[in-house]
DNA sequence: CGAGTTTTATGCAACATCGTACAAAATCAT
DNA sequence: ATGATTTTGTACGATGTTGCATAAAACTCG
C-alpha cells in the first residue's frame, strides 16, 4: 500500500523543493529557467512537470514548503521562549541566520522574491498576505502573552506591535539581500529588541513578584 | 548651441522614464519584456536602445529618475516638517500614496522589484544600498534633531530609530503589495508614530518651554 | 513471465525575447 | 539646396524558454 505501482521516484519531494527554494532563492521567479531548476534538483524537466506541473505550480509548492519550515522553526523560538525580549531576538537572529546562510546574502525568499509575483500571480499574493498575515496573528499572541504578564506597557496594542516586530524581519530581509553588512544587522537587532520589548522595572509595576 | 544636429527626439526623457517605472513597477525587472517597455513609453525598441541602451541601463537609469523624486519628496516632509511625530505620519502616508497609486496595490518601485535583481546585477544592489543608507542617514539626522530639541528619550539611539523608520517604510511597501487593506496599514501608521516618536511630556522635561 | 503502470531521458516544436541592421525621415551646418 | 547627423520604424536573426511527445526503463500485480 506505501508502494505505488510503477517505476519509483529516483528522488525526495522535501528534498527537491529544498533545492528548488534556494534555486528561486537566488535570481527570484522569473530569471530562473526550468533548466536552471532541473539542474538544480537533480532531475529533468519532464519529471518536474510530472511530480510538480508547470512553473508557477513548482514556485507555489516551493514557497509553501518555505513557509512549512518557517512555521515549525517559529514554534521553537516565538511560542517556547517564555521571555519576550529573548524570544524577539531569537527571532531576528535566526532570520538573520538565514538571511545570510548564502553568499552574497540573499535575504527571505517570501518577502524578497514573492513580492514581485504577487501582482500578476494571485495565488502567489494570496500566499504572500497568508503568511503575513500568519506571523502578525503568532507574534500577536506572543505580544498579548507578554502584556498579560506585566512585560509590556499596557498602553501598546499587541497586534500593532507584532506587526513593527514582522516589519523588523522585512527590513532584515531586505538590507541583508542589498548588501548591508550583518554587523550592523545585529546592532540594530538588538536596539530593536530593548524598543519593542522596553524591560519594565518590576519594582514599580504591581503585581509581578518576580522571585 | 542647446539643439543638437540630427533629427531631433519626439518624446521627453523625464517622461519615458516615468512610465519605464510604471512598468517595472508592475511585474519586476526580468518578467517585463521590452515590447511592454516599448508600449508603455510610447516609443519603439530601437529608440529605447539608442537613448537608455540596454535594458538594465534603461532599469537603472528608471530606478535613479524614481530615487530623485523620492529624494525631492523627502525634503518636504522628513526634513522641512518640524515636529516629530507629523513628519513621521507625514513620510508613512505619503509612502502610502504611491503604494497604493495603482490598482492593485504596487508597493514601492525599489523594495519590491529591486531586491530580486540586486543579487545577480551589482548596479542595482549597489543602488538599493545606496538609497538605504540615504534614508538612514536623512531619518537619522532627524531624529537626532528631534532628541536635540527634547521629543526623543535620550536612550534612544537616533541612528537605530531611524532604521526603525525604514523599517516601517519597507514593511508598508510589502504588505501593500501583498495585499493588506489600506485602511488597516493606516492604523498601524498611527501606533507606529506613537511608538517612534513618543511625546514626551513637556512638565517633566527642563528647557522645553513650549508657547 | 507477461501485462499494466509510472517514472526517466532524449528530443522537438512553438513561442517569446533580446539586440541590431537597414533604410526612411527630420533637422542642422555650409 | 546639399551633405552630415541623429532619430525613427520595420524587419530580422540568434538565442533562450517553455511545455510536451515519444520511447526506453523500472517496478508491481496477476
Amino acid at each position: 500500500m506505501k508502494r505505488s505501482r510503477g517505476r519509483p521516484r529516483q528522488f525526495d519531494s522535501e528534498t527537491v523543493l529544498d533545492r528548488a527554494v534556494a534555486a528561486f532563492s537566488v535570481q527570484g521567479y522569473s530569471a530562473t529557467s526550468l533548466d536552471e531548476l532541473a539542474r538544480a534538483t537533480g532531475l529533468n524537466r519532464p519529471s518536474l512537470y510530472n511530480a510538480f506541473g508547470d512553473k508557477e505550480a513548482l514556485y507555489l509548492q516551493a514557497l509553501e514548503h518555505f513557509v512549512a519550515r518557517l512555521r515549525a522553526a517559529l514554534a521553537d523560538t516565538v511560542v517556547a521562549e517564555r521571555d519576550l525580549p529573548t524570544a524577539l531576538r531569537k527571532l531576528f537572529l535566526g532570520a538573520l541566520a538565514v538571511y545570510f546562510a548564502e553568499r552574497p546574502a540573499l535575504g527571505c525568499f517570501v518577502f524578497c522574491t514573492a513580492p514581485v509575483e504577487a501582482v500578476a500571480h494571485p495565488a502567489v499574493r494570496a500566499l504572500t498576505l497568508g503568511l503575513v498575515e500568519e506571523l502578525d496573528a503568532l507574534l500577536g499572541a506572543r505580544f498579548a502573552a507578554a502584556r498579560d504578564a506585566g512585560e509590556l506597557p499596557t498602553h501598546l496594542d499587541p497586534a500593532q506591535m507584532a506587526k513593527l516586530a514582522q516589519a523588523t524581519l522585512h527590513t532584515l530581509a531586505i538590507r541583508a539581500r542589498a548588501g548591508e553588512s550583518r554587523a550592523s544587522l545585529e546592532r540594530f537587532i538588538e536596539h530593536t529588541v530593548a524598543v519593542l520589548a522596553p524591560v519594565t522595572k518590576p519594582s514599580r509595576r504591581r503585581g509581578t513578584s518576580r522571585s
